[in-house]
DNA sequence: CTGAAAGCGCTTACAG
DNA sequence: CTGAAAGCGCTTACAG
């Protein structure tokens, strides 16, 4: 509860321009400037131009945060990630920015290094500059109890990319998710398509949520093909490439070994990769391995890595959309939930034609 | 000069929670609950503990666009880049918000996507927000004059990345300058080390600040050797991956043909090589090629790409740091130049061994 | 250590 | 189409 980084207290600064200067400097009323300033069609065009000359010559300007105590209602809206640094988020961010700035709303920023106590922190600092919305994306473990604290009831909030982990305590809050279920169910059809039988879930943790879409949608796939996936073809590890690359050989460990691998995410992908090397098989050649994300190292990789993309720009801007309707009061009562399509990218890591099994579709 | 966008105008909101409810809860003025909300010695602790339990009862948010208001002074920083996308800014980006919520400062977003008019547009919408500072990564051809008259001349500002076309008219703004110059003589010794002799600058546009610089340092890594460049090892070329493919010819015209080449940026490194191997010759193995920003795809390129890194992230965090000096007023009244250490990151592709030439170093 | 009063720069009914 | 007045939520001397 302390707000102690003071704002250098104005020494001998020279007084700031205000609407007051402007009116008395054109000989009018600062209400009369302050429609002008609005865009207001209840001035006439002569006197508007008199206002415009004289603010630009009077270096004027507008304050926001003055306008927005007496409105209550500013035209920021806050957007917290996990890391920006991440392309996917960056992306999203851009994607944001853009809608926001087209629509003259302006961004605020925060991101939690997937720390609930610093996204705690954040969204505070960020609420006490009363944004007209909030977009988060949580990070992992999340409390919505915690959240619920800080994010005032009357504040539209969309959360992004990672379900909370009670739906219910989300009541009220819109939802931008990602087609997980559906991108895995794609990636794996497109695997059964190429002939590919015996098709392994490698990597992620089964608690994550969108781990647990994914494999929701690796499961329907295979079972509307008729396929039983074998328990020892889903492999758990961390999201990380070094990671992936130690547990290659976890596919391998059983006879019938699967032929192929939808993996958690690029990441995996691309470690499992360089483990599969490192063990004489070649993806795309001996293995066939897709991913998801569409990270932009996805078609550099060696073989290109075929994957699952989700358009994070395209997700920004959706997600800003929601949110500006929202605070428009132009968006539907209810709490929306939008999923976002997943799409397939076909590259030369999922060419390979298993040699066990018949020939592909 | 419209300000359109009117936040939705409070319909039949519940009324805000405000300092003054605080201080009517537990009996005491608003002036002694705001001295406690600043952490003010001046209150005793069981005055303070009673005001903090009292806001935690109420759900008092405090208002900093009010403070801000009356004390003449925020704590958001403003940051424009060109491209939130683009990985090097979003690194960057990172580090500054890193370091403005350690400071307890929020960060306020825009991107100009490289156009002067969206820049212009972009400030002007930022500037009414306010902003203690501003860290503005220019667009290509900004004109100091236009940022000069959005930008109140009380405000610190600081320029990163890019040197403004009239550095006369930056007169009072800091710069964080990218020490292109010296990265370029790193990279271009270590491949006199290796043995090169015959090397050639690669890619840019001559007219680019940062281009004209790497070329410098360059050029003075090979006049320390001894050696005067050849004019035709100099070849310019956009900075895109696809023209710096479609320009690897240009190496081979001239009779005593280089054998190394030091690359404007990555992305021209990575084009470069594959215009080699079109022409049956292999970066790493027949001709050393350095690049420059190390990009992530850099270390997984085939074969990895040698370049120079810049640490966008700490950059970010020292930009964020000078730019608080300021804010507080204990930064050095002149305006400061400070140059980020560029480092060699040496991988594969910079393996070769000149053909015609001695044993390397 | 605490209270009463003025004021930051704007907007908003309400009259005219 | 324009003006006088009140008020958004806070901070800051100034007294006590």
């Amino acid at each position: 509860m302390q707000h102690e980084p003071s704002p250098q207290p104005t020494s001998a600064r020279e007084r700031r321009v205000t609407l007051a200067d402007v009116a008395a400097g054109c000989g009018l009323s600062r209400a009369t400037v302050s429609l002008v300033l609005r865009g207001s069609p209840l001035v006439r065009a002569e006197t508007r131009a008199r206002v415009q000359a004289e603010i630009a010559r009077q270096g004027y300007v507008y304050h926001r945060g003055a306008a927005s105590l007496r409105r209550r209602g500013s035209n920021a809206v806050a957007l917290v990630v996990n890391d920006l640094a991440n392309p996917f988020f960056a992306e999203f961010a851009a994607g944001v920015d853009a809608a926001l700035a087209e629509a003259g709303y302006v961004l605020l920023l925060g991101s939690t290094g997937e720390s609930p106590d610093r996204q705690q922190a954040v969204l505070t600092s960020l609420a006490e500059h009363d944004p007209a919305a909030v977009i988060l994306s949580p990070a992992e473990h999340s409390d919505p109890a915690r959240l619920h604290r800080v994010l005032a009831a009357r504040l539209p909030v969309l959360v992004f990319n990672r379900a909370l982990d009670r739906a219910d305590a989300a009541a009220g809050w819109d939802f931008l998710a990602l087609d997980n279920r559906r991108g895995a169910r794609l990636a794996t059809e497109h695997l059964l398509a190429r002939g590919h039988r015996a098709i392994a879930f490698f990597g992620g943790h089964r608690d994550s949520s969108s781990c647990d879409e994914r494999r929701g949608g690796y499961r329907e796939a295979m079972a509307a093909a008729g396929l039983a996936p074998d328990p020892a073809w889903l492999i758990e590890c961390a999201p990380t490439r070094l990671e992936a690359a130690r547990h290659a050989g976890a596919l391998f460990v059983r006879d019938p070994a699967p032929t192929a691998a939808i993996c958690y995410n690029d990441a995996v992908a691309l470690g499992l990769m360089s483990g599969l090397s490192a063990r004489g098989r070649q993806a795309g050649r001996d293995f066939a391995v897709v991913g998801f994300d569409d990270i932009p190292e996805a078609a550099v990789a060696m073989p290109p890595l075929s994957t699952v993309a989700v358009a994070p720009r395209e997700c920004g801007i959706a997600a800003a959309r929601l949110v500006l309707a929202r605070v428009r009061g132009d968006a539907p009562q209810a709490s929306r939930t939008l999923v976002v399509p997943a799409q397939l990218r076909v590259r030369a890591s999922s060419f390979a034609v298993p040699v066990s099994e018949g020939i592909p579709a």
